[in-house]
DNA sequence: AGGCGCCTAGTGGTCAGACCACTAATCCGA
DNA sequence: TCGGATTAGTGGTCTGACCACTAGGCGCCT
């Protein structure tokens, strides 16, 4: 039964420490010899092995949860990890590949200490993805997205009139002014609209909000070009969609919270409105 | 290395055939030192290069975004994906496990229609391992997570009192029962606070803020409980909360959108500062 | 003829070992 | 002393093999 080790005191070192202190991990020969890995052995399961890189993941994830595992802390070497955990080390980096996934682990080759596999915490690019692709599978349909984006842009209106720094409105500022070039391409709008939209978030000072923003917007952003492209009074929705901006802008910057949670989210839903029916106002 | 054969003759697949007719199978030979960082340029990404399992993690991409690839579609054997990409299996293992992250691939070994890798849209899983792991990494700062909480079931709550099904009631009241159950655990009565919440979540109809909802309570199960625990006038608490989800039950049931949403605010807002402070009222 | 069970094929799951590319630290010769 | 070559350690990739599981077919037995 080896299978139940782990739960040795880690710590010492800045790295989470994958075997004991004293080295001589070796192969726990411990009885059940033979047998890589589980396999064949029907018998109690005391532990959930489940499949390897499982075990894997639950490795990281209970040294994550647990608190022992920080951001910027190195997790071993693959072929370590692989070794104390007794699986393959294709095993491994299936796992790896996972909380790669989840922006959670970030990877480098090379030598010294900015290679290997570290902790960090950038899950705007995870949600992003995610959101996307289960966008475009339909799964979460346009009008419900639209409901939420407007919920958390509300929150981060609300906030960013209350919060936003020089710096941040000089950032809005600077979009509004790109967004109002006469003859700007639609994509490039959409973009620098985008842009606007997640600077109010990430001026609120709520990450999550933040991230949660600017990915349900470049989510549907692929959907919003297909209808940019089917608009033939573009040069009048564009003009609303500036006052809107500028209301909203203004709001903020006045500290008018419950405007500028207004304002957004009336902007939001003419736009979708607008973009909906293809049709200029 | 013995680069030869590579003919095969890709038998036609009713699963999405990976062989595109008059595709320009171009190896790109990896040499080429130097282009690393994405040249400014680079327009027509005609050189994938990047990471093997990028490759693969793209080809997926596109098909799902190009609506190619739809829930229940099958993808090619691994085997069979791994030959037509130019890729080890490995690499497409690894891009699998990314998809198998994010929810959008459902592995199977075995024979028949139910084997292999099926296109899913499971999100839910997903975006509550997402959310958790980034939350004890202190990514997302609870005040943070509760605020978005807030303005997400402010949501479930508006548009369940409009859309809620008597199946739905049925089963908020049921949870309801459950949490007046005298003595109940402090565990217990968590999971069903959980579920009641989501329960609301699920009968707006919104399927991303019911996911969302889900993902963002079960992000905060441990830090919840951890503060339970720590509450002596547990009796105190927990009476104010059911009185809490008497009244949210009763708005929905009632249809009063606007009463549904604040209450759950206040609900909300004041559950969590008495749970902050570790004090009953 | 009808079952019933073994066998086969196809799939993901895992493993072992090897080599490559990259980077920082170190060594060694001029 | 200095600078290029070497080394060591890391992730990235590949190859080829075997295992476990499942559906479906085949053949044997009743």
């Amino acid at each position: 039964m080896t299978k139940k080790k782990s739960r040795e005191p880690v710590e010492a070192g800045h790295t989470v420490e994958a075997a004991e202190p004293g080295e001589a991990r070796d192969v726990p020969e411990a009885g059940e010899a033979g047998e890589a890995g589980e396999a064949g052995g029907a018998r109690e399961p005391a532990a959930p092995a489940g499949q390897a890189f499982e075990r894997v993941l639950r490795w990281v994830d209970d040294r994550i949860l647990g608190g022992e595992l920080r951001v910027g802390d190195h997790l071993p070497p693959e072929r370590e990890l692989a070794k104390t955990l007794q699986v393959s080390r294709a095993a491994v980096r299936e796992a790896v590949r996972t909380l790669q996934a989840q922006g959670v682990v970030r990877s480098a080759v090379g030598a010294g200490a900015a290679a290997g596999t570290t902790v960090t915490a950038v899950p705007a690019h995870a949600l992003t993805r995610l959101l996307r692709l289960h966008v475009a599978l339909a799964n979460f349909p346009l009008p419900d997205v639209v409901e939420v984006r407007i919920s958390l842009e509300r929150l981060s209106a609300r906030l960013a009139a209350r919060h936003a720094s020089p710096d941040d409105v000089a950032g809005m500022q600077q979009l509004l002014d790109h967004m109002a070039q006469p003859g700007i391409e639609r994509e490039e709008f959409n973009d620098a609209d985008t842009a606007f939209h997640v600077a109010i978030a990430a001026s609120a000072g709520n990450l999550l909000a933040a991230d949660l923003t600017a990915a349900i917007r470049e989510s549907m952003r692929l959907p919003i070009l297909d209808r940019f492209r089917r608009i033939d009074a573009w040069e009048g929705v564009i003009d609303e969609l500036r006052h809107d901006h500028e209301a909203i802008y203004a709001a903020i910057t006045d500290g008018q919270a419950d405007d500028a949670a207004r304002l957004i989210e009336d902007h939001i839903r003419r736009a979708w409105q607008t973009l909906g029916s293809g049709e200029a106002p």
